[in-house]
DNA sequence: CTTGACCCTAAAGTATGGTTTAGGGTTTAT
DNA sequence: ATAAACCCTAAACCATACTTTAGGGTCAAG
């Protein structure tokens, strides 16, 4: 396999190089081997180790999951179902976010069906509702 | 109206003294009146105010956008469009996320469905899926 | 008159995921 | 041999929304 710099891997993979040094910090991608003038030398495992971090950030999982997520895949006692299950954990958290964010939009739509779009700001309902004294079913 | 202590506005506020001095710090709160001992002295309004501001963010508004509606909400030339118009802004950005988290969900759902959860990492069609040269109809 | 509950400020810390800067060597092409 | 393009480190900075800490006054109850 050939040797790839820092930035040959960036190019590769589409990251910073900046960023390739942060995850080496995190400990998301092993200390590469150094040259005698102290330059990184990558193989190309480290290239598709980066592009697993990217799809699973793409998934939603955050750099210290996707650090679990490959101690996992590097152990040799770890199950498959481990790994189905913060899958389906990361799943529920999403459903959560969803919610939140369908609740949220309930709540603007109804403002908004509400507000005619005319008017000075005094009459506004979307503000009014905002208001105390004034809580409409928004939840 | 009687007066109000920072803790005062906390407690009927449910937010944190710290948060309130922060809020104004930020522009968010107008800076109240002062006691000979330099202690902050709030009106109604003022827990008003910071009521208005939770409300907000439970709708998903950020801070800076808060800020923009509070002015817009004082001035007396603003329209009842421009509010509906940062409304309708919001809702757009929520469905983005929205379908964001939509897209991760199909796409874990389907690694979980090709997962037995059985057998070592090794044969996980879950890391596998995340490992380069295999990418499956993630997208 | 002392003690605990409150108040004040400025600054630093927390979490997340990086990017940027400063200061300084190395390698490659011309 | 020199300039551009790369590489190195440590530390600071970005955004967001707060919380915590450090060090120090104030007020009300007993």
């Amino acid at each position: 396999m050939k040797a790839l710099t820092v930035g040959d891997v960036a190019r590769k993979t589409g990251v910073n190089v900046a960023t390739l040094r942060y995850y080496e910090r995190r400990g998301l991608i092993p200390r590469p081997a150094r040259t005698a003038s102290n330059y990184r030398i990558y193989t190309e495992d480290a290239a598709r180790r980066v592009l697993f971090i990217k799809r699973a950030q793409a998934l939603g999982f955050s750099l210290e999951e996707i650090k679990d997520l490959l101690s996992l895949k590097a152990s040799p006692v770890a199950r498959c179902g481990e790994v189905r299950e913060i899958a389906a954990e990361k799943i529920r958290t999403i459903d959560d976010k969803v919610d939140a964010l369908e609740a949220m939009r309930v709540a603007l739509s109804k403002l908004i069906a509400e507000c005619a779009g005319e008017g000075p700001v005094s009459d506004c309902p979307i503000l009014e509702s905002l208001e105390a004294g004034k809580p409409r079913d928004l939840h």
